[in-house]
DNA sequence: CTGAAAGCGCTTACAG
DNA sequence: CTGAAAGCGCTTACAG
């Protein structure tokens, strides 16, 4: 059935042996120009493709890097991928990209299989069920198999590994002041991933600029799954809060519509922030997004530093990357 | 510095053979029941993960199929990949997702990439330069290696492969009948793939249903990359052109912008139809889209047909799927 | 029931 | 400058 040329033919053609054919391909000075130029001549008659498999089974290394993305409609993830891909194919590295689901089980299949293809290594934004769960063994076992890892986005600090993510503390606590100095007064925090870094970032900055404007804290933690409405609705008449800042991952409200619960609404007077670039701003007819959490540039940052890892040119020490979001 | 256990690994600690080790991961019958458990324990306990390069290096099949998608940013796009990416894994494929960047170069990349990963098959959406400028070759190619191939979306008839799209005629048939039924009197219609089969079913609808309520044809023809505006202006004023429908690609609008053009600005008082769910609606304020162009079910079928091909249970004959999209 | 051997398509020391 | 041989990690007839 399948009609692909090996090197074998090639070299029963040209009355040459496997090994001549290979180096002349490879350019290796070993061989004659003459001989080279017929090799090649052929293979281009003949539509010669190696065999990718077979290279990188005989070689160490597969020049490939796994990526792992937890949403495919994401339009951050999508910029962060475009990045990844483009900067990876400039460095001569190919890509295999999964998607997560936001699930431990399809995460935990993406790195099976991308073991299985015995990647060189792996970037991967954590599942939202990971962090939520605090499920971190599918992604540590790959230190086992000492496979590079680069962590992005979602930085993760338990699980040891180069990382490249966002100044959450910072993005959180500029986005309170920003709503201060607009005149807001009470201002409510919404925590979707009580057990995450990010979360934790997050309130650091947020309780920050609530310290330094004399505010009051107004934390609401929950997870993800179980979006508290009424706790939310309650809070914000019973604390007069005017506006809410909802951090980096929109769970919270792309739930409302799974839910078939008539969609969450806030009150019309409320000024709702979140920090992240979603793609569905339709569903948070009452926010505006400002913040640009830097997908290329992210992505870029993560490739560099894989293919440097790969390569052996970083020290041991694992380095972490917090960039700084511009409003 | 790779950490991967070999089955070799296994049998030389397992004092057996490597073929029983293999045997017994495979759950050969002919390998005794207590052997089988000794080897799939110990398996674990080392945490063995097979290396598929070397697995479809043998077998032959890879059991991997390749999707080459134009546009990372299209919402219909990543519909279409998350049924692609599901139902292959349902049906026990992996698959390897290419972006084109709607560029002939990169395709004919990805296409070389693939074949190079011996992939058993490729599902495709045509880049929009390669309908532009009727290059097929790159693409036609494969066929000399008897690849498999789906093209989906934006079908091409010249191309000799199984397809999956809409039935594109009636879409634009219907789409001009319903601004007829809403009063709309002078119709045009924007064709930025004059050389596509897709522009071609398009004006036939639209040609039909202008015929049936007796209008006055209004077609603009022009190259994605050179968009018209001058004519367009000139076009609704001497012909009080009430509503434009503008095929299914929207290069013409997400050209404007990268055009810096101080973006095309249709009169406030014209209806816009474009046939296409966009993501980018920012950029069509004056527009709505209404079609749904099925990116699950197109995704759906196209894997079906692939991976049926793949396996020999389709005849001979190629197979052409037209989805109606509905308003 | 277990194992030795060949082979998938390559690359790369090593001889000649 | 060219080629024979070993080996990458598997699977699968074929013996025993």
């Amino acid at each position: 059935m399948r009609n692909q040329i090996t090197l074998q033919e090639l070299a029963i053609s040209l009355n040459l042996s496997i090994s001549t054919v290979s180096k002349s391909l490879n350019d290796s000075p070993e061989i004659s120009v003459k001989t080279k130029s017929r090799v090649k001549e052929l293979a281009i008659l003949k539509r010669y493709i190696p065999n990718s498999m077979a290279q990188s089974l005989k070689g160490k290394q597969s020049r490939t890097i796994g990526v792992i993305i937890p949403d495919i409609f994401n339009k951050f993830y999508s910029e962060s991928l475009h990045a990844i891909e483009d900067k990876a194919n400039m460095r001569g590295y190919r890509t295999i990209i999964c998607f997560s689901n936001d699930s431990i089980s399809k995460e935990a299949e993406c790195i099976e299989k991308l073991i299985k293809c015995r990647v060189d290594g792996i970037i991967i934004a954590v599942s939202k069920e990971s962090l939520n769960e605090k499920k971190r063994e599918h992604i540590e076992k790959l230190s086992a198999y000492k496979i590079p890892l680069v962590i992005f986005d979602r930085i993760e600090d338990e699980i040891d590994c180069d990382k490249v993510g966002l100044n959450e503390a910072l993005l959180a606590e500029e986005a309170t002041m920003n709503l201060f100095n607009s005149g807001y007064k009470n201002i409510a925090f919404l925590a979707p991933l009580p057990f995450s870094s990010i979360d934790e970032s997050q309130q650091e900055g947020y309780l920050e600029a609530i310290k330094r404007k004399g505010g009051k804290k107004q934390v609401l933690s929950f997870l993800s799954s179980e979006f508290p409405y009424q706790k939310l609705q309650n809070l914000i008449h019973s604390e007069k809060i005017d506006a809410v800042i909802v951090n980096n991952l929109p769970t919270a409200f792309l739930d409302t519509r799974s839910d078939s619960k008539p969609g969450f609404s806030i009150p019309e007077n409320i000024h709702f922030l979140s920090l992240s670039n979603l793609e569905n701003k339709e569903y948070l007819s009452n926010s505006y997004n400002v913040f640009d959490r830097l997908g290329t540039e992210q992505g870029d940052i993560a490739v560099d530093t894989l293919i440097d890892r790969i390569e052996g040119v970083l020290t041991e020490e694992y380095v972490k990357f917090e960039l700084t979001a511009k409003i």
